[in-house]
DNA sequence: CGAATGCTTGACGGTACTCAAAGATTGTGG
DNA sequence: CCACAATCTTTGAGTACCGTCAAGCATTCG
């Protein structure tokens, strides 16, 4: 089969855990993808000897904590997992999703205070580097450095991307705003097994991502549903009407490129 | 007089233009500012090398186009301006408010496509840096690219706050937010006078940063200011009762630190 | 002084929120 | 394996917040 001009996100095995041993990121399940860009030996290596450890988190359960600084820093290996942060009366808001291969945590590096938490939406495994080290990286790999400012800057477009979402666009708009989105994302990692992707989120949790309340989120789900546009299967997530859906919520497939991998 | 420990902000002479000559950074009028962090002298004419020109915008007028990738980069000298995005049929969404000190179209760097706008509130004097010398600076002074990577977040977290507020406050709360946000950010460069400090927005500003229309925007401030929580005479603001404010929009005074200066 | 722009107010309607409760699904222990 | 609990989803009813429309007022500018 002839490459396409376009980069081809095909499926890959579902890397579940980091590899093992004495140079796991020489066997990186995740790097094959081609939605990560390619990386000279000796920048990988560099990778190899600052990562740390692995570390699993529960689906449910807290990856950094709200209100304290991680002295942490880590890649998302494998899982969905999400930032938020909460105000004093337990309104909460999703400031974007992760999947594999995003960076987490630098913000509280550059933070004053308070920051924002990360939850694992479904189980994660995590590779772990020491905050401590990330000026060593900065000073003594410019090439890293370069690449970590490059996925905070495509974070923050996330994120702005869910500012427009939250501020201006209606219910209707943003569910499927989000849906796209999501779906797009997972796609690229190869997370995709025939036209369905993992979905492990509540309806409470798109309620906490757009900005609306759970019961209206339920009720504008339900409606694009009987609409033919998606449809959400114990835990999957399937689109169905692509071209309805970004009109709706005025989102244009911009191919992604290939990010850097940490 | 004593230095108490905490870094005071005082008030400095408004700078409106950077000097120019062959040496203008090593008498830059904004970096004597104590909510700057100081620099060694390598780094300060590193920098110096890599500043291009001096740019004026006037009010009104737009820094960086939307959907352009603008091939300079620059550090905001004087005046206020924001960051913005529009849909197709018009709505803007504003992202955040950007203040002498920060450093403006790093994103683009990275965009797969689609990115903001950015327009001059104020007219603004801006330090001209060329994109293509980006890689370079992260090669050659690593330092320079750790701070402009703590530059990009702390705006990704001006980006979080501000999603927060468009999606889970009231409209007063939202405003409170709003209002001490700005008047904090521009009292710690400087730019508070008795208790005033300069505040070019119109209501539309104010309408479309927080995601209300523009007449409940006007609604909601006028009863604020009936309640006689702050003041807005002729483009200036002043706060009259911070802990209302604060209170209201849920916002606490975290110390902002000094912030590295580009 | 008139036009343009921005601010303010009232009236009205609709989107989205709250409250409440009934299904559906998942998990757990006997 | 079933029963029960817990959690999540769905629906309805009523309300409130905020958006839209429309028009008058204030300020600036040429």
């Amino acid at each position: 089969m002839a490459y396409s001009s376009q980069v081809q996100f095909e499926d890959h095995l579902k890397p579940v855990m980091p590899p093992q041993g004495p140079r796991p990121c020489e066997h990186c399940a995740l790097r094959i993808n081609p939605a990560f860009l390619p990386i000279p030996a000796s920048e990988l290596l560099a990778i190899q000897n600052y990562r740390k450890s692995t570390r699993v988190v529960e689906a449910g359960r807290t990856i950094i904590e709200e209100h304290r600084a991680s002295p942490q820093l880590f890649t998302l290996y494998s899982g969905w997992a999400f930032r938020y942060k909460t105000l004093r009366d337990g309104r909460r808001q999703i400031l974007n999703f992760l999947l594999p291969g995003d960076f987490l945590g630098l913000q509280d590096e550059f933070a004053d205070s308070f920051t924002h938490g990360v939850e694992a939406a479904t189980t994660v495994t995590l590779c772990v580097f020491e905050r401590k080290d990330l000026w060593e990286v900065f000073h003594t790999q410019p090439k890293l450095g370069y690449d970590i400012t490059w996925l905070a800057a495509r974070e923050e477009k996330f994120v702005d991307d869910n500012l427009v979402t939250a501020g201006r666009r209606s219910a209707a708009e943003r569910v499927a705003m989000l849906l796209m989105h999501l779906y797009r994302r997972a796609q690229r990692v190869g997370m995709e097994r025939e036209g369905w992707v993992e979905f492990p989120f509540q309806q409470q949790h798109i309620a906490d991502a757009l900005g609306l309340s759970l019961v209206h989120t339920n009720k504008t789900m339900r409606s694009l549903q009987r609409l033919g546009l998606f449809r959400i299967d114990r835990g999957w997530l399937r689109i169905l009407d692509p071209l309805a859906l970004q009109n709706l919520g005025d989102y244009f497939d911009r191919p992604l490129r290939p990010a850097p991998l940490i």
